[in-house]
DNA sequence: CACGAGACCTGTTCGC
DNA sequence: TGCGAACAGGTCTCGT
């Protein structure tokens, strides 16, 4: 499910829960989203999720902590705790939700994590490829990150650097999360057709102009999708609406925004991707 | 170094 | 209707 967008959508939304549902005399418009909330118990309904340590010093050592702050790195959720950080990272189909911890858990809930005021933080996750990281440092999960897109001190001509200096297929290079941080298959290929680039160009063909056009393309797409709340498709991820908004993605067959010619779907490093064959042409 | 295949999982959709 | 194949927003490991 969640690239990019959507992560930095629920980091928002945790600082800030407004509309969420609250508990027993509490007052929901007053919460300052969970930060300042203290962890009474955490209750792991599928061992695997936790990543580090194991499920039970995971219990052990969450217990009384208090959250000081969230944040996004990446794809990774960071909930920063005094004393250690709390990483979760979505994969393909996690989610979290906060609720009253009267609320009866529900299909495919992975860990629970009980707050003393009454409320909790759930991670559900129906394909259960997410998981968790209870870590003192997060550079000891998130340390081999290429950099953030919008990260100030990557400039066109560093990123331009970074392609010239790979003979990779730019379409899974974009994927590579030690190349860039965030961007995953919708927003690579609405990346690449905003630039007019073809996904199997080799990178270091990308010409100085192409690389400038990419480079604000990623941008441009990863914030259109935050300014939409992240893109829902199928019965994943409630309020997202950037699914509207698609060129390409999930578009095999349909006619092209800018010219017409129907969207071709192939695959390139076992991933579907969608493009169009006229406005993106490998000029080699 | 770059790539494909297979694994990890569950659910939905599509074709026969 | 039923049933298997293909596919899904991600990432890791292994073999070539």
């Amino acid at each position: 499910m969640p690239e990019l967008p959507e992560v930095e959508t629920i980091v928002r939304a945790l600082r800030h829960p407004t509309h969420w549902p609250f508990q027993a005399g509490g007052d929901l418009a007053l919460q300052p989203g969970v930060i300042g909330r203290q962890i009474s118990t955490a209750n792991v309904l599928w061992d695997k999720t936790v990543a580090f340590p194991s499920a039970e010093a995971f219990k052990q050592q969450i217990h009384g902590l208090q959250i000081t702050g969230v944040s996004r790195r990446g794809k990774f959720l960071q909930i920063h705790l005094n004393a250690m950080t709390f990483l979760v990272h979505l994969r393909m189909s996690g989610d979290l939700r906060v609720e009253p911890d009267v609320e009866p858990l529900k299909l495919h809930d992975r860990l629970a994590i009980t707050f003393t005021d009454g409320s909790r933080l759930v991670f559900n996750d129906t394909r259960k490829f997410g998981r968790v990281w209870l870590v003192q440092d997060p550079q000891s999960v998130t340390g081999a990150l290429g950099p953030d897109p919008f990260d100030e001190d990557l400039t066109p001509g560093m990123f331009a650097g970074m392609l010239s200096s790979s003979r990779r297929r730019i379409k899974p290079l974009l994927l590579d999360q030690t190349f860039i941080a965030g961007v995953g298959n919708i927003y690579s290929d609405e990346a690449l057709f905003k630039a007019g680039i073809h996904p199997m160009t080799p990178a270091n063909r990308i010409d100085e102009d192409g690389s400038v056009r990419l480079l604000a393309a990623i941008r441009s797409v990863l914030n259109e999708g935050i300014e939409r709340n992240g893109a829902s498709i199928d019965w994943v991820y409630r309020g997202g609406t950037f699914q509207n908004q698609f060129n390409v993605y999930q578009r095999a067959g349909q006619p092209c925004p800018r010219c017409s010619t129907p969207i071709q779907r192939m695959l390139v490093g076992q991933r579907g991707t969608h493009f169009c064959p006229h406005c993106q042409v490998m000029n080699l």
